[in-house]
DNA sequence: GGACCTTTGAAGTTC
DNA sequence: GAACTTCAAAGGTCC
């Protein structure tokens, strides 16, 4: 099963190979939103409702993370003119660069078809905008008051799972339940952004084209089918993200990522300092061989 | 039971 | 302000 899982995943990664110049430096090309408050035409753009919800802490453009991961690709960064009125602060911005993936950890099987089923343009130019149905989005039960209270799907206890909190008759010390009480308090989880977006749209797809089920091979060919999509599909999901992040602030003002951190314990700090330079197990329990360079890049056979 | 793996992006922290 | 860290999702695997 695991070899077979290997096998196939190495053949879809290697008929899904970045896109042509995709491992070279990237070529001079200004970022869209590199300074975030700048419109396409030198003039910050401001709407009411972004300057509502703008972050007090405008992200930066995001950091290069070619040194952990190696390759650089040339930005390709959607012109979000047409999707994007609020340019400023944090929201609605793109990353100028992106990088590409070590060597493929997980293989595929012939029987993915990859390239039967690789994600076709989903709407003629112009066409709307498909429907957006991400539950977190479909505001309704979510917002507070609302007559069928169904939580925000950001809400989870800690548990992870949603679960009836049973009368505590225990005796306990003021102090003690106090800390429980806290311990219990659902967590507000972060917006997903555009990626995790995308991947919980086409995670079934791929599923049900390739023989895999182990979400971190999934997630590598999610990766190259995401760098593989237009600035316009891409451009799709980060408004939805951008949207996603507004809905949060607006239901939960105060929060804040800060909140989460801490809340996954990491067996230890050299372990996950391992998982990030190569030296680590993989989803099979193996132990990949680090890779010194970035694997060749191939002619884009597909788009 | 829960960390790990894997991906990208947002946001937080550190220097 | 750059660089680094953490956490979002997912489910099989392993400790």
């Amino acid at each position: 099963m695991y070899k077979e899982t290997v096998y196939s995943a190495f053949n879809l990664l290697m008929h899904y190979p970045p896109p042509a110049g995709a491992g070279q430096h990237p070529s001079p090309q200004p970022p869209l939103h590199s300074k975030a408050s700048q419109s396409p035409h030198g003039v910050p753009q401001l709407s009411p409702l972004y300057e509502h919800f703008s972050s007090p802490h405008p992200t930066p453009a995001p950091a290069d993370i070619s040194q952990k991961q190696g390759v650089h690709r040339p930005l390709q960064t959607p012109d979000l003119s047409g999707f994007y009125s609020l340019t400023s602060g944090s929201m609605g911005q793109l990353p100028h660069t992106v990088s590409w993936p070590s060597p493929p950890l997980y293989p595929l099987s012939p029987s993915c078809g990859y390239r039967q089923h690789f994600p076709a343009p989903t709407a003629a130019p112009g066409a709307p905008y498909p429907r957006f149905t991400h539950p977190s989005l479909m505001l309704g039960s979510s917002v507070p008051g609302h007559p069928a209270a169904i939580p925000h799907p950001a809400i989870v206890p800690p548990s992870g799972k949603q679960e009836l909190q049973p009368y505590d008759r225990s005796l306990k010390t003021q102090a003690e339940s106090k800390a429980e009480k806290e311990a219990k308090k659902p967590t507000i989880k972060k917006p997903l952004n555009a990626f995790m977006l995308y991947m919980k749209e086409m995670r079934a797809k791929v599923i049900a084209e390739c023989t895999l089920k182990e979400s971190a091979a999934i997630n590598q060919i999610l990766g190259r089918r995401w760098h593989a999509l237009s600035r316009e599909e891409q451009a799709k999901y980060y408004e939805l993200a951008r949207k996603e992040r507004q809905l949060h602030m607006q239901l939960y003002p105060g929060w804040s990522a800060r909140d989460n951190y801490g809340k996954k314990k990491r067996r230890s700090r050299e372990k996950h300092q391992e998982s990030t330079t190569g030296g680590k197990r993989n989803a099979f329990g193996t132990y990949p061989e680090k890779a010194a360079a970035p694997a060749p890049f191939l002619p884009m056979t597909v788009l």
